[in-house]
DNA sequence: GTGCATCATGCAACTTTGTTGCATACTCCA
DNA sequence: TGGAGTATGCAACAAAGTTGCATGATGCAC
């Protein structure tokens, strides 16, 4: 195993006990695979990665999806696509997701502040927040460079 | 067939028309459907709505609510449930949805302005953005009473 | 150490949601 | 009338997620 990869799966053990949540060998798998990637991972990519390095079943990882969204040790967003994406972030920065409707791939974007104003809304509505979620739709750099070559 | 609905139909066939859509019965009564609900509704539920009315096939639900979509007449939004919801606005005013994370409803909620700065997200951003999609999960009012008086 | 409770995981079967391919029926226009 | 294009139906399929129950591991009391 290389230092990078142990690396990650100390900082996903030290999150999970942190969390209060037994880090088991494949908690710590799903959760180092969602930090990794760096983007939200629909429940299929993460059972792919984990399946990669360990046996385990795929209503598993469904399960530590869940428990991990309920902890708040991840976020389940919306993708634009048919699945929810799950996306660990190391802290609260404010941010909000990309779509490429053309490609499919979403991004976490980091806004420059917080791309709403939360506190605002909830007094305003008087309803009680809990998780915003995000989506911005559209071309995706690669694809528009696709699209404009295409046209020429 | 009561005046109400009548009046529906007739708003749902211009609105096809003005999208350059042919106004179908099925067409017209996805549209008139999501219109009256007044809240985003999943495939399921206006194809429960419409077979209430007509025989019609499920999948030609679907095909219809791609098109309407395709065609922007109607929005598709994340519900924080499984599927998506579809929601028919009159106009284009700034809103966005609340998913009552208990009882799993999801509303449209009008914000006194736009939720969020499009347009300085993005020029910022540099994406080309053609849908922003925005979901607020926490409890709604009936579920918050429901709680504070199991509570007590 | 034995027995018990609790929790994590596996497995199979199932449900829900959405898609595809192909056939049929309708509409419009030459 | 006939042919092109569009709308719909139907069956089969695929993907995503859930449920119920069995097994295995872990920790604690005795």
């Amino acid at each position: 195993m290389s230092n990078v990869q142990a690396a990650g799966f100390d900082r996903a053990d030290a999150r999970l006990k942190a969390s209060g949540v037994e880090p088991t060998l494949n908690r710590i798998l799903v959760l180092s695979a969602l930090d990794a990637a760096g983007r939200p991972l629909s429940a299929g990519e993460v059972y792919d990665r984990v399946l990669h390095r360990h046996r385990v079943n795929r209503v598993t990882v469904y399960r530590i999806l869940d428990l991990l969204t309920q902890r708040r040790v991840v976020n389940k967003v919306s993708t634009g696509e048919r699945s929810y994406g799950y996306c660990a972030h190391p802290d609260d920065r404010a941010h909000c997701h990309f779509h490429c409707t053309n490609c499919g791939r979403v991004q976490c974007i980091e806004t420059p502040g917080p791309p709403l104003d939360a506190a605002g809304l909830k007094a305003s509505l008087g309803l009680e927040i809990s998780n915003i979620d995000l989506r911005l739709d559209g071309l995706c750099d690669d694809c528009r460079r696709q699209k404009k070559h295409d046209a020429s």
